[in-house]
RNA sequence: GCCCUGGUGGCGGAAUUGGUAGACGCGCAGGACUUAAAAUCCUGUUUGCUGCAAGGCGAGUACGGGUUCAAUUCCCGUCUGGGGCACCA
């Protein structure tokens, strides 16, 4: 009976699924678990090899915390609205939910082929109706929200109603509009649509303006991934920044508490960091320099104390101000100016410093202290969207005022002495503040508090605490994601829960589904497609927003909704969340370091505000898998060779059209060897039936390099005739190769993705090796945190490794084969070894060294077949290799699954050392090994060492000057 | 450009809290079994010098410095791979 994983597994499967053996109950008396990944998008490209990493390493933390006997919520589920399906349905007219659909099934298949133990009885969909009602539903109480900020917590909006009624806004300032006041009795004057606006200003979710991508060729609004290279990545059209009306979740409200709260969460500290730096608070003031009596611009800065330096203010160009502003003479420049920066991408703005570019608008501003004139900018690298959109100038102080002032010749006022030499600026925050009328001679924190305190005297500047967050922005001109449970009356937003004054219409209730169109076009003036839809669009009470809600709405509450999945009358039962409580691991990436994991964190807090949760934070433990990267393969194409001939002049020889594709190492060589790139070009000659009158002196070629399926590639060998057959263009491929016959692509580590060509499938490995090699192989490939490129190499080692392990219970001819004998102590050792190294690993997340521990264990183990060693083994194994466990569980005669096993307890005695070979080093340097008790005094092990004959003859007989003893560790002598 | 993160044999990696660098596996080399192959098992495998051998001596964790009795581990600087940068998910 050899090790046959293909049927164990099928067995084992069937087993599982027949008994339901993964439902888990929200009645237990078992303490609770609360084990989750992040939920896959399914991409038409299938799972890969890089998915299931995360998803083992949970599995595996599932299946162990079971066995220790917790009673353990281990979802799965799928974030199935996105861009890619709609740019697909745009592509083929395919309806996203059929491509969604498939999709969905395909990750199933493949998810239960490796053997997680999923309760999908409480699978969830975000675009299923049942799902995004409650989405919407949380959408609405955003919406229906405010934040106050002296309790520090969202409140219903009609309590901020009842404070405006009472005493108008004077106690809670606006957060959208900073300038608004009123009192009650103006609050009572205003008209329904005058209020609304006010309370917009203030809802947790609002209508506002944001740049985004306009193509006007394609009529849409694009995403940054469609533009690419600063044209749309579909067809390639000119592409500009656009002010368009959008929603916005009010997240920078919560700021604070996104940064306090990350204190109590387990996360490691570089997520934290990022998270922090994500939000980016930073202390400052915020500065009112006046232009005339009626225009004044304010900028924020983190150093007031240089503001004696101050040499110009440059405004970001989609500034309000800039066109009131803008003297006549400027006008066009400026124009000009803007239209450049529309075609430029925040990323390019930002990244590109050393190439300065910006605009004198003719206008002048009163420094607010000296009273001088300052001139102001406009220039790309001040974005719109931080502080206040301004910035004070300081060039001997900051890089990049420093560069732009040197670059358009504008004076620079040092306010650093000795410290800036002229060269570069001084952005060191120590030393001493000079040439500062009052400042002078301070230090930057003293400067700071002085001038703050000057500014609000003078009444032209406060301090401020300024974020880098940005609200969220909320809606999509698109069609598969969520619809808005909003509708307008009269151009006001209602939400389609509010009763509605003056309109004696029900607009609604939820789910607000989405319609079903026949394409996928977008709307009149670069609305989504669901603005094509005029029975949908109009209703009896008005119309329906025609926005959908982004990618991240349904991801950002999906971990409650495992809790309580199939509840119709709330998103989850307040006995449901109260129970299972935060997520006590969270398994995913770090690309959602601030996406996901922030959106998260806000809506958990939102809801726990408004009474919905006991908690305000998701994930208590968060672990970050590595990525598992493609190794893309590359073939080189030549596209043209340069050759001098007699007359001098260089000759280009187009041969591109020839299809002929030079190998790797060749291509090196030719770069780098002019006779070589010569016979090559004869070659290529040959090939391309070209005859050239004169080939002489220089050569040189230009290859371009495309992507090729890896699995046309043998390691880097291409297999040249199923190259040809990958597609028509490639029939007529010719190849130059290695001397030896053989086609070397060309590789690079890039993210594993379907237009990459690098997408490997777990079917593929679990088909020849089994869903236990591959889960182990996974795990075994290195720690889970790190990142690393696919490779298969290696997979064998795992695959011997679970042959010998079933060989311990079973052999070929006599079938199982284990014995009741009594085990040796060695082998007791080994066991309990084992047991105990595996439940720190686990619990460490050390997987990588489990498997190395299974291996280990297993060749201790050669030609012992006993029960008392065995049948604990089998439990061990079983969180990394179910199936197995699983079969030999039930061969050796048990009863019920393995997955309800309890976890083998080790004892002290079998894992116990009473002595050590410790290292004993003279000064630093090992020089001998020598054993002693573990108990043994310091003084008899100095007493043995300092007589030990090498010892001795390394000390060269100098006087021991220390002598360190590290029980358990090593010794060292220092002479 | 900014933020985060990694860099250890031919390869994946181990070394958990500053304490014997290279566990475990792959690959490779040699051997056993076999008519042969597969499968399985055994031995060796960081590197230089040295020795018939057991061994001995030295170097070595991207690079350059530093702290320490002791550094893959801590600090400073440099190079370099990867992820993110707000409408991919």
């Amino acid at each position: 009976m050899e090790y046959n994983f293909a049927k164990i597994e099928k067995d084992a499967k069937d087993k599982w699924a027949k008994e339901e053996v993964y439902k888990v109950s929200n009645d237990s008396a078992k303490p609770k678990a609360y084990i989750l990944d992040m939920f896959p998008y399914p991409s038409g490209a299938g799972l890969h090899v890089g998915h299931p990493l995360g998803y083992i390493a949970s599995d595996i933390y599932a299946r162990y915390k079971r066995l220790c006997g917790y009673n353990v919520l281990h979802p799965m589920g799928f974030d199935a609205f996105g861009l890619p399906a709609e740019q697909y349905a745009l592509e083929t007219g395919q309806h996203p939910a059929v491509t969604t659909e498939k999709n969905i099934a395909r990750y199933r298949e493949q998810l239960d082929n490796i053997g997680f133990c999923y309760d999908w009885s409480r699978e969830v969909r975000t675009s299923d109706p049942n799902y995004y009602k409650w989405t919407q539903w949380i959408f609405l109480q955003l919406f229906q929200s405010w934040y106050d900020r002296k309790e520090n917590k969202a409140r219903p909006i009609k309590e901020l109603v009842a404070i405006f009624e009472t005493e108008g806004n004077g106690s809670v300032p606006c957060p959208g509009e900073e300038k608004l006041h009123f009192d009650s009795a103006r609050w009572k004057n205003y008209s329904e649509k005058e209020q609304r606006d006010v309370l917009m200003q203030y809802r947790l979710a609002y209508q506002g303006y944001a740049q985004v991508w306009w193509c006007e060729a394609l009529g849409t609004v694009l995403a940054n991934d469609e533009v690419v290279n600063g044209v749309s990545e579909r067809g390639s059209h000119p592409v500009e920044r656009k002010n368009m009306r959008q929603w916005f979740l009010r997240i920078t409200e919560y700021a604070e508490r996104l940064i306090d709260s990350l204190d109590k969460l387990e996360w490691s500290d570089a997520m934290k960091e990022m998270q922090r730096n994500w939000i980016g608070k930073s202390n400052g003031a915020e500065v009112r320099f006046d232009l005339s009596p009626a225009i004044s611009v304010s900028v924020f800065t983190t150093r007031p104390d240089t503001i004696f330096g101050v040499d110009f203010l440059v405004l970001a160009p989609e500034h309000a101000l800039v066109d009131d502003i803008t003297t006549p003479e400027q006008k066009a420049a400026i124009e000009e100016y803007k239209t450049y920066v529309k075609s430029r991408s925040e990323r390019e703005r930002m990244s590109e410093v050393k190439q300065v570019t910006g605009c004198f608008t003719g206008a002048y501003a009163i420094h607010p202290i000296t009273e001088k004139q300052v001139p102001v900018w406009i220039s790309e690298y001040v974005l719109a969207g931080y502080g206040t959109g301004a910035i004070m100038a300081v060039p001997s102080g900051d890089e990049r005022d420093h560069a732009f002032a040197k670059h358009f010749s504008i004076p620079v006022t040092n306010i650093f002495g000795d410290k800036y030499t002229g060269e570069e600026a001084y952005s060191s925050k120590t030393g001493i503040i000079e040439n500062s009328d009052f400042l002078s001679g301070m230090s930057v924190a003293d400067a700071t508090e002085s001038l703050i305190k000057k500014l609000e005297e003078l009444g032209s500047g406060t301090r401020k605490i300024n974020y880098r967050l940005r609200d969220a922005g909320f809606s999509r001109q698109r069609y598969w994601g969520e619809p808005f449970p909003i509708i307008y009356i009269d151009g006001i937003p209602y939400g389609t829960d509010e009763p509605v004054i003056h309109n004696e219409h029900k607009l609604g209730t939820l789910p607000v589904e989405l319609p079903h169109v026949d394409n996928y076009k977008p709307g009149p003036e670069g609305q989504g497609p669901l603005a094509n839809i005029e029975d949908w669009v109009e209703t009896d009470a008005g119309e329906r927003e025609t926005n959908t809600m982004p990618g991240y709405a349904g991801s950002s509450w999906y971990f409650l909704r495992y809790m309580d999945p199939h509840n119709d009358t709330e998103f989850a039962s307040r006995k449901a969340t109260d129970y299972w409580n935060q997520v006590d691991l969270y398994i995913g990436g770090t690309e959602h370091a601030v996406g996901h994991l922030l959106y998260s964190r806000m809506w958990t807090k939102a809801l726990h505000d408004l009474g919905y949760l006991s908690f305000d934070e998701p994930f208590k433990k968060l672990l970050n898998q590595g990525m598992i990267q493609g190794s893309s393969r590359f073939v080189h194409k030549i596209d043209l060779f340069f050759y001098t001939g007699p007359s001098g002049n260089a000759t280009p020889l187009p041969v591109h059209n020839y299809n002929i594709f030079i190998s790797y190492g060749k291509k090196k060589e030719a770069e780098s060897n002019n006779n070589v790139a010569r016979e090559l070009m004869v070659e290529v000659c040959r090939l391309a039936n070209i005859e050239i009158e004169c080939l002489d002196n220089n050569v040189s070629i230009n290859t371009s390099s495309s992507r090729v399926a890896v699995d046309l590639v043998d390691g880097l060998e291409l297999k040249m005739e199923s190259f040809k057959e990958w597609r028509t263009e490639n029939l007529s491929a010719k190849f130059i190769t290695e001397d030896d016959g053989k086609f070397i692509c060309g590789a690079e580590v890039e993210k594993m993705s379907k237009s990459k060509y690098n997408v490997v499938n777990p079917d593929d490995i679990v088909a020849q090796y089994g869903a236990d090699t591959f889960r182990m192989y996974e795990m075994f490939l290195g720690p889970i945190d790190v990142s690393k490129p696919w490779d298969t190499k290696g997979i064998e080692g795992v695959h011997r490794f679970l042959k010998k392990l079933w060989r311990l219970y079973a052999d070929e001819q006599q079938g199982l084969i284990v014995t009741d004998e009594a085990a040796t102590e060695a082998e007791l050792r080994t066991l309990h070894k084992t047991i105990k190294k595996i439940g720190e690993d686990i619990e460490r997340f050390s997987f990588n060294t489990s498997v190395s521990q299974f291996m280990i264990c297993v060749n201790e183990l050669s030609g012992c077949h006993k029960r008392a060693v065995l049948e604990p083994l089998a439990v061990v194994i079983c969180p990394f290799a179910p199936h197995i466990a699983e079969e030999l569980w039930l061969k050796l005669g048990n009863t019920g699954s393995v997955v309800n096993a309890a976890f083998p307890k080790y004892e002290e005695r079998y894992v116990a050392e009473n002595s050590k070979k410790y290292p004993v080093a003279v000064n630093g340097k090992t020089r001998a090994e020598m054993e002693f008790q573990l108990d043994a005094e310091q003084s008899a092990i100095e007493q043995a060492v300092l007589a030990d004959e090498a010892i001795v003859k390394w000390m060269e007989g100098k006087p021991v000057k220390k002598f360190i003893y590290v029980k358990n560790k090593m010794i060292n002598v220092v002479v």
